[in-house]
Order: structure tokens, then C-alpha cells, then sequence
RNA sequence: GGGCGAAUAGCUCAGCUGGUUCAGAGCGCCUGCCUUACACGCAGGAUGUCGGGGGUUCGAAUCCCUCUUCGCCCACCA
């Protein structure tokens, strides 16, 4: 016997940072470029570099562990490739409120130095999340950990900028943009997202200039009929008929404004008199340009009314006032004059910045637009063509609406931290291009240059990432190798932002998507299914879950309590119901490897070694169980059916493997015993099995077993493969009638509250023999028995019971038994067989079902239908017996 | 306004191509057990008109329609 001293207890805390540091140390984690396997390649979405691990972190990135784990055991070349994203205005804004704190802003700093701060404090705490990440086991290939900012991915961001302007696809735009007055920088449509408010609908009367009257607009944002510069009715609203071609008088200012005819009125809204600020509003800008009106700016870059060239639109009054203080004021300025004609309140969407939640100023500004239509296409042509794939798929429909709608991609940012705009304009001759190094001067002119302030989108960076981090746009192994990689493991909510742009980049310049699987996580939730977040405080640090409960039950929760792309709801005020089955299911495999390795001798044969004739139907029936289990959980792997797979390894070890084989086994543990050798083939399939979704438990337990090499590690061993003759469908059905009869007698046990301690005799009459008496023994132990015949039922005092096969159990009862209480057992029991048989009668003399159903069908409800009757009729002699039928 | 998803035991969820021992798991609950691997355990047990209503079918938790309730995404009615 090998030494044994494993306590009963797991200790996740003092295992996992060993183990982790073990799979390290051996480098398996490391792609190589010039090994013989096929490559598998997931790219981890980047995480910002200020994050700190929450549990989307959490969710999302065990997915990808698992997945890669089992594409390495399957013995692929893998790499899971980590890093993390600048995250521009995020970054930005958070060492902006630090300078905040001490008083400044960027402005005191000037650009060098602030972005300077910014790296100071990016050196400082930008690993952070790398780390938490291989806590909670992370087979990342930290050897290619990358970073946005890297000089080799700054380098990939100007090449494909410079790329898109050679081939026109960069633009200047001159229109309404949404513009963040807290960032003070541009974002795209997509960093601005609706929320749904309740706010007001002002009714404002706007004279009429010749003093004939007034017409009256609706508006929810009164402030901005400063910049009014013409009011719009709808040519064919009857109402408008009088006015048009008329002038009106702005309020408060006396500004003379034209009503003028424009289709895009909704005739239906508000008074069918539109207010028209172009340069504040995306759709008055258009109205604008067909009308060739004025678009004056009426509010600074933070929000406040005034500006440059507001002059004379802003009165001294309102100049300076943020742009909700002054709507207030503006509200009772018209209200003084008798120009509010009603307030309504009314519901619609603002756009709020997605860094910041500030609500977004649309505002007409100069900006670097990306035309999205021609890359767009190809993307979509790529799906259609069935090289790429969403699971679930339901994302499909999503994926391909926005691709086909899609619009421009305003990628300037009026920040510092981020890669800034290659483009270079001479002050001398105006000349302007983009270049891939800094140029010293004017090439047509040798004139001096200067550089566009701005920088590049944060996304602009990302969606780069599949190949800008493999050495992109030099041809290097890695990109040879790696690219294009495989399965794509992230959240739905940047399936716009982040996924179908790496689609367009990928096409684009590497004329393939870089993945072929997008697989979209669900969202993590509390059980009131709000999004898990800081700000709501409800919240669960995955790190308090690896300290309390070991990394692998939060995997485990992570995976198993989830099914593919659904939202995970986990209880913040329950750690213990939320995180305790996968501990305990941990603690589990810790005791089964402890009951195992304390039996085991130094050396155990192989399975393969093992005569098949020397096996019991125990034996052949966990074999059997092992191998479906295989095959099962690798179809599930496959099929990105993590749960599913998790579940029937579960369900195999505890309730196959723990729960029957290994006390069917117990006595027979002895030398020579084949029994050895199964135990342990099945034990280490298991862990192979589970090793993706518990990877430190597995891992602590396969090292111990016999027969392991020095150095020789779970996580780079291969996936278990189904062994020849293993299925076996007469030791299936036969140790299940083991199972049922043991049970039958425990229940029995149970309901007369029988002491555990008290040894029963019991008889069985078999209808389908054999089985029962192969595993006699088991039968014994496991139910409690003193004897167990085979054979006629005995006279006398006793509980009965009758298998599905119609074979009937007696347990005898000398002086406890209570003939009411069988009478009341047997009956409920006969009731319920009575009508399932009845119902299945009727069916089997339908005459449209023995006609229509398949044959097989028909055949199997037969079957099951004499099995029945023979139990039915077992129960009825039974009752019959006891005088109480 | 458009699109998508969800509704199954007290809670969190499975239930893949429709077939009555598939109405299930975990947690919780009840009963009995510290049976020398495990009380983070063992054995036994209770709990559900599978959201409502229609339909298709020999047969529906499973497919279709509709209603209700929740959630998400997209969208230029100020």
C-alpha cells in the first residue's frame, strides 16, 4: 500500500497556485510554431487595462479556458491568446478624475506629460487583470500576451489606417456627430447608446415676423431653438399651407427664421411645425443641407450655450449656462414672454455616452470617417458562404441586419490617450495624406506639416487584434500559423462594437474572417435579473468566490449552471447556494481519489491488459457507463455543449462511479483483482473528462495515481477515447436490475423505518433471472441483507414490492410489518401502473396509431406494454396475498 | 416603431431532431443514518393543469398561431 495521508477535506487554496504555477513551469501553455499538431486559436477579447476581474470576466473567460483545454487534450496545437485594450476615453477619463482629486486637468499638464501620467499609471496596474485571470486557471499563452499600445500593434493600427486612406475609405466628414461635453471627444454611433427617459415636450409659439400671427413648435430640447435657423412644415399638411414662405421670429432673440416646406415631417407629431437646428441635431442637419440654411453652433465643446461664433443667437443671459440650466431658464423666459403655449411630459430615448453616461450633444463638427459599405459586404458575403458561424444562432439575424444596414464609422476621438491620426496636413501648400512614418516635411513642397491632434477610436485598435497581435502586417510565423484562428468566446454586447468589425478588418486585409465560431456568452445577473454591476452594488468579486470556495466551483457554477448563451443568475446574498455544489462536487473527486489511491497497489495493470472474462457485471457495466460517457461529453464538448457535457461527467462520477461501482467493489479489492485496473481506468477517464471545467482538482488527483511519470501533467494529456467493446447493453440492463432491486429493498427499509443496522432477509422471485445472482453479493451488502434467496417467495410476514420486469421482492418483517400500510403501498403503486397501463392500451388499439406511428415505436409501446401486465399482475397476487385486495 | 429571447418543483435551471416509468437536476424542505473515501456525506421521500387560450398530429413541455408578463437589441417622430 502506498502511503496515504490525503485529508478528507479538499484544500482548493493551497493546491491551486502550485498547480498553476506546475503548468507554467512546464510551458504547456505555450503555442509552438513548429510543432506537428493543427493549430486551435482563440483570441481573448481584450479587457481594458484599468479592469479589474468581475465575474463577465469570469464567465466568459472560463468558457474559453474550457474550450481551449479541450482542444489541447484533443491534441491540438493551442493557443489561447491574452492581452488587453488602452480603452481609450475609459483610461482617459479615470486618470482625469485622479488629476481631478489634486485639482488639475489635463489642460495644466499639457499633452505630453498627461499621457505620460496615463502610462505611469498603465505600468502600474495595467496587469492587474492578467493576473486575477490565472487564478481562476487561465491557460493563456502569456509568452503573446499584447496590448493595444504595443509598438508592434501601433504599428498594425497606422498600417491599416494608412491602407483604408490609400484606398479612399477614410474620409472627412462634416455633419452631426454625437459629441460626450464630459469626454469632450466624438463617439460613433454605437458609444452612444439610447436609454429611454421621461422628459418633457415644450409647445413654444414663434411669431410670425409680420406680425400676422404664430405658429407653434413641439420640442424636447428648447435650449436649442437658439440655433434655430428655419421652421419646417410638411408640404402637404393643410395647416402649414398659409405659412410657408413666410418668416418667423425666434423667441428671445428676434432672430428671423423662413417656414419652409420639407417631406421629413412627421405629420402626425407634435403640431406638424418642426424646429430646425442644424447643427444640433442630426436630422435638422439634413434639412439643413437641402435648404442650404445656416448651421450655427450655439453651445460650447462642454455643453454650455455660447461659443465661438454664437455672437448675437446667445444672449449675454444665457451665455456660459449648461445646457439644462439654461433650458430651465429658457422655459421661463418663454413662459414671461406668453410663448410656452403647454408642457407635455413624454417619453423618449436620449443617447448617453457609454464611458461617461453623460447624455451626448449632438453637434456638427469635422471628423475621420471610415466608409463601412465596402467592407461591410464581403463580411456579409463571408457568413452567407457559411465560413463563419454564431452560436447560438439566433445571433445570425442580428450579425447580418446591422451589417446591412450599416453606416459610417466616425473613428476620431478628440482625446490624448490612443493612437493618433496618421494624417499630416502642410501649412505651407495644404497638401494632406496619411503616412506610416512621421514625415519631417512637406513632400510636394518641403513645407512644414503638421499632425491631426486627434486619436483613433479605441475599436480601431481592436478590431485589428486577431492578427495585429500575430505580428500583422509583417508575414510572421506566428501569422502563418495562427491565423486564421477559430472559436471567438465574448459577450453579445459588443457584437457590433467589436466582432463584426474584426469580421470586416479580417476580410479585408487578410482575405479571411478570423474566426470561424463566434460564440456569444450570456450576461451575469442577480435573481432579479439586473446586470451584476459596481455601480448597482450587487455585485460578486470572483476573487472572494476563488478564496472561499476554490477556483473550480466558480467554474463550475459558470459553466454547468448555464446553458449555451444563456444569462447566468447568480444570488449575491446566497454565496453558499450559488458556489457550494461545485465545491462540494470538488470535495467529491478529492474522497473517491482518496478511497482509490488508499486501496491501489504500486502498480495497476492497464485496462487493455485486463481478459474481458475475468470482469464481473459490475465491472463490465462501468466500463460500459465510462465509455458512453466519452462519447457523450465529447459530442457535447464538440457541439459547445459545456454544461451538458459538465453534467453527464457529474452524474457519471457521483452517481455511477461513487455511488454503485465503487461500493459494489469494495470486497473485492484484493491482489490480482482486475477490479484494480477499472477502477482506475474509469477514475482517470473521469478526470480527463473533467479537466476543462475543474482543472486544479483533476489535476491534484491524475498526478497521484500509479503508473504517472515524473513531470507528467493532466493538462497536457490527451482526451480520453472510447475503448473497443467497452458498450455492453446486457451489463447495462443487468446491473440496472441490481440497482432496482437494491433499491427496492431500502425503500422498503425506509418506509418501515427499518435501523440501518438491522440485517433483513429477503427472497427474490426473478421472471428474467440471471443478473441478480452475478452481483448476489452486492446485492446483500448494499441493501442490508442477512440472506437473499432466489427463488419461490417464502410464507410468511413481510413487505413486497415488484420490479419492472415483473420479478417480485420479499422482504420479510416478523413482527413489524403493518398489513394496512403494504396494502396502502402496494395499492398506490398498482393504481398508478393500472392507469399508465390503460392509457397505453387505449393507445396500442388506436387503430391510427399501430397504423401511422413508426413500427419501432409501435413495437416498443408492446413491449413495454407485456412488461406491465406482468408487473400489474405480480402486484394484484401480491395484494391478492395480503388479503387486501 | 422593428427584431430577438424567456416563461417547467419554493429558488436557479436542464429537457437536442415531437413517442407515458422524461415531467428531471442542483439548492432548499421532510425522515433516518457520523455504514472505517467523503456530514462539502449516505439512504429514502414530498413538491409541478411544463404562463393562458386555440391549432397541427395517432401522440405536444417539445411544432404553429394568439394573448399575458418579463428581459434584451436595433431605430432620425422633433
Amino acid at each position: 500500500m502506498p502511503e496515504f495521508s490525503l485529508p478528507p477535506q479538499y484544500d482548493a487554496g493551497s493546491v491551486e497556485g502550485p498547480l498553476y504555477q506546475q503548468w507554467l513551469d512546464a510551458g504547456i501553455f505555450t503555442a509552438r510554431v513548429d510543432s506537428p499538431r493543427q493549430p486551435y486559436v482563440i483570441v481573448m477579447p481584450p479587457p481594458n487595462v484599468t479592469a479589474v476581474l468581475h465575474m463577465g470576466h469570469g464567465l466568459n473567460n472560463t468558457l474559453q479556458d474550457a474550450i481551449i483545454r479541450f482542444e489541447r487534450m484533443r491534441g491540438r496545437e493551442a493557443l489561447w491568446l491574452p492581452g488587453t485594450d488602452h480603452a481609450g476615453i475609459a483610461t482617459q477619463n479615470v486618470v482625469e478624475t485622479q488629476l481631478a482629486r489634486e485639482g488639475k486637468t489635463r489642460f495644466d499638464l499639457g499633452r505630453e506629460a498627461f499621457v505620460q501620467r496615463i502610462w505611469t499609471f498603465v505600468n502600474a496596474t495595467g496587469s492587474t487583470i492578467l493576473e486575477q485571470l490565472k487564478t481562476i486557471g487561465s491557460s493563456c499563452d502569456w509568452t503573446r500576451t499584447r496590448f493595444t499600445l504595443d509598438p508592434a500593434l501601433s504599428r498594425a493600427v497606422r498600417e491599416a489606417f494608412v491602407r483604408l486612406w490609400e484606398e479612399k475609405l477614410i474620409y472627412r466628414g462634416h455633419r452631426v456627430i454625437h459629441w460626450c461635453p464630459q469626454s469632450l471627444t466624438a463617439l460613433s454611433d454605437e458609444e452612444a447608446e439610447f436609454h429611454e427617459i421621461n422628459g418633457h415636450l415644450y409647445y413654444i409659439h414663434y411669431p410670425l415676423a409680420d406680425g400676422s400671427g404664430q405658429v407653434t413648435v413641439a420640442t424636447t430640447r428648447p435650449e436649442t431653438l437658439l440655433g434655430d435657423t428655419a421652421i419646417v412644415v410638411h408640404p402637404k399638411d393643410p395647416r402649414g399651407a398659409p405659412y410657408i414662405g413666410k418668416m418667423a421670429k425666434l423667441p428671445i432673440t428676434g432672430i428671423e427664421i423662413p417656414i419652409l416646406a420639407d417631406e421629413s415631417v412627421d405629420k402626425e407629431f407634435g403640431t406638424g411645425f418642426v424646429k430646425v437646428t442644424p447643427a444640433h441635431d442630426a436630422n435638422d442637419f439634413e434639412v439643413g443641407l437641402r435648404h442650404h440654411l445656416a448651421m450655427p453652433l450655439v453651445m460650447t465643446e462642454d455643453g454650455k450655450m455660447g461659443g465661438a461664433g454664437s455672437g448675437e443667437r446667445v444672449p449675454p443671459t444665457l451665455a456660459g449656462l449648461d445646457r439644462f440650466e439654461a433650458r430651465k431658464k429658457i422655459v421661463k423666459m418663454l413662459e414671461a414672454q406668453g410663448l410656452l403655449a403647454k408642457v407635455e411630459s413624454h417619453q423618449h430615448a436620449v443617447r448617453r455616452c457609454y464611458r461617461c453616461d453623460s447624455i451626448v450633444e449632438p453637434r456638427l463638427s469635422d471628423q475621420w470617417f471610415v466608409k463601412m459599405k465596402p467592407l461591410a459586404e464581403p463580411a456579409l458575403e463571408a457568413f452567407r458562404r457559411g465560413e463563419l458561424k454564431f452560436v447560438p444562432e439566433r445571433w445570425e439575424t442580428t450579425y447580418t441586419l446591422w451589417l446591412e444596414g450599416i453606416r459610417d464609422w466616425n473613428i476620431s476621438r478628440q482625446l490624448w490617450w490612443g493612437h493618433r491620426i496618421p494624417v499630416f496636413t502642410c501649412t505651407k501648400c495644404k497638401h494632406q495624406w496619411a503616412d506610416r512614418v512621421d514625415p519631417a516635411a512637406c513632400p510636394q513642397c518641403g513645407g512644414p506639416v503638421t499632425q491631426d491632434p486627434d486619436v483613433l477610436d479605441t475599436w480601431f485598435s481592436s478590431w485589428l487584434w486577431p492578427f495585429s497581435t500575430l505580428g500583422w502586417p509583417d508575414a510572421t510565423p506566428d501569422l502563418a500559423r495562427f491565423y486564421p484562428g477559430h472559436t471567438l468566446v465574448t459577450a453579445p454586447e459588443i457584437l457590433f462594437f467589436w466582432v463584426a468589425r474584426m469580421v470586416m478588418s479580417g476580410i479585408h486585409f487578410l482575405k479571411r474572417p478570423p474566426f470561424s465560431t463566434v460564440y456569444l456568452t450570456g450576461t451575469v445577473r442577480d435573481t432579479k435579473h439586473r446586470k451584476m454591476s459596481k455601480s448597482l452594488g450587487n455585485g460578486i468579486d470572483p476573487l472572494d468566490v476563488v478564496r472561499l470556495y476554490g477556483a473550480d466551483a466558480l467554474r463550475w457554477t459558470a459553466i454547468a449552471g448555464v446553458s449555451i448563451g444563456s444569462d447566468l443568475i447568480l444570488d449575491p446574498d446566497d454565496l453558499e447556494a450559488t458556489f457550494a455544489p461545485g465545491r462540494n462536487f470538488a470535495n467529491k473527486l478529492w474522497n473517491i481519489g482518496r478511497f482509490i489511491l488508499s486501496q491501489l497497489p504500486e502498480r495497476v495493470p492497464a485496462i487493455d491488459a485486463i481478459d474481458r472474462k475475468m470482469l464481473t457485471l459490475a465491472d463490465r457495466w462501468i466500463l460500459s457507463r465510462c465509455r458512453a460517457t466519452i462519447e457523450t461529453a465529447t459530442r457535447a464538448n464538440e457541439q459547445f455543449r459545456l454544461d451538458e457535457a459538465a453534467k453527464l461527467c457529474y452524474e457519471f462520477v457521483w452517481g455511477d462511479l461513487a455511488d454503485w461501482y465503487v461500493e459494489a467493489v469494495k470486497p473485492r479489492l484484493g491482489p490480482g483483482s482486475p477490479a484494480y485496473a477499472v477502477l482506475t481506468y474509469c477514475f482517470d477517464t473521469a478526470l480527463r473528462l473533467l479537466h476543462p471545467v475543474v482543472p486544479f482538482i483533476t489535476e491534484a488527483l491524475w498526478q497521484k495515481l500509479p503508473g504517472r511519470k515524473p513531470g507528467e501533467l493532466l493538462a497536457a494529456a490527451p482526451w480520453p477515447a472510447p475503448i473497443a467493446g467497452a458498450a455492453d447493453a446486457q451489463a447495462d440492463a443487468g446491473f440496472g436490475r441490481v440497482q432496482e432491486l437494491i433499491t427496492a429493498i431500502r425503500g422498503i427499509r425506509a418506509e418501515y423505518r427499518i435501523s440501518p443496522k438491522t440485517r433483513l432477509t429477503a427472497a427474490l422471485t426473478s421472471r428474467t433471472a440471471q443478473a441478480y445472482d452475478a452481483e448476489s453479493e452486492t446485492v446483500t451488502r448494499l441493501a442490508g441483507l442477512e440472506t437473499l434467496t432466489l427463488g419461490p417467495v417464502p410464507k410468511g410476514v413481510g413487505a413486497h414490492a415488484v420490479l419492472k420486469d415483473g420479478s417480485d421482492v420479499f422482504v420479510a418483517l416478523d413482527g413489524s410489518i403493518d398489513v394496512t400500510q403494504e396494502c396502502k403501498r402496494l395499492s398506490l403503486d398498482r393504481d398508478r401502473l393500472d392507469k399508465q397501463l390503460a392509457g397505453l392500451s387505449a393507445k396500442l388499439s388506436n387503430e391510427s396509431f399501430v397504423s401511422r406511428a413508426p413500427a419501432e415505436v409501435v413495437a416498443k409501446e408492446r413491449d413495454k406494454e407485456q412488461a406491465w401486465r406482468s408487473q400489474l399482475g405480480a402486484l394484484n397476487d401480491k395484494l391478492k396475498a395480503l388479503g387486501c385486495a
